[in-house]
DNA sequence: TTAAGTGCAAATTATTTGCAGTAAG
DNA sequence: CTTACTGCAAATAATTTGCACTTAA
């Protein structure tokens, strides 16, 4: 008998050409598998994938997020001098940093609104666009 | 007589309350010398400071950027995974970052428009809004 | 079978810090 | 004087890489 390998994060993989390895499902399966939307860092998810058991390595997974943000599964976001966060939502929207937490949620992007944005100066188009609203306590 | 200490970096200096030592002269000078709004890293400004002649150490250039934030006097950017970049121009405005050289520029601010931000959670204040806009080859 | 994926430990990069010496008020 | 500032070298934090081993196709 085959075995029961959950289908939606094998999807998640494959439907991006990724193979669908044990590490990599396993991770999947904490960034995705319920459905909902994630921000989180390398050693966040590393150390969740710890708690759900199964065995990564820390190094696979920073190269694993790479590999996801390289194959469009996420989208990184440059909030922080010097980590990197993750989000599992890849659409274009604006982000609330806590300073104080340092936890990075999304911001309700119907609120936001950018009439219309700098043209990208001759020879260079925009790649995307970085919206951080920082927030401290008040 | 007094020494002829040079009055606007002087001044740019202990306006905010610090110390015009001779280091922080001379990285004042680099800064806001000329009057234009400069980009600068940590690396970039040591470079600078070594090829004007002058000797900092690149320990204090770190210290002096992050006590010139802390002054007022600079705006940190954050912007890329790694590096942190400093701004003279301490107004919020958008900014570009050019994904191929890693430079970092001033966005034409009256072509952005932000109609409104979402407001900040219960609890919490917004401390300032990045705009990055990442540029790419064509 | 075989190219892609993984784990470890060592390497890198950007930045910070401890502490002894130096200088500004 | 005495407290803040500076320089150096060592420490740290996040991330990457080299390389031998495994595993999915």
């Amino acid at each position: 008998m085959t075995t029961p390998i959950l289908p939606c994060e094998a999807d998640w993989l494959t439907q991006a050409g990724l193979r669908p390895t044990k590490q990599r499902m396993a991770l999947a399966l904490l960034l995705v598998g319920d459905g909902q939307h994630r921000h989180i860092t390398a050693e966040s998810l590393f150390a969740s994938v710890r708690k759900s058991g199964n065995s990564v390595s820390l190094a696979t997974v920073y190269n694993t997020l790479k590999v996801f943000c390289r194959a469009g599964l996420l989208r990184e976001i440059t909030v922080n001098g010097a980590k990197s966060y993750f989000d599992t939502n890849i659409s274009n929207h604006p982000h609330f940093f806590w300073e104080d937490t340092e936890e990075l949620s999304d911001a309700p992007a119907e609120d936001l609104e950018i009439s219309h944005l700098p043209t990208a100066p001759d020879g260079a188009e925009i790649a995307k666009v970085d919206v951080v609203i920082r927030l401290r306590k008040a």
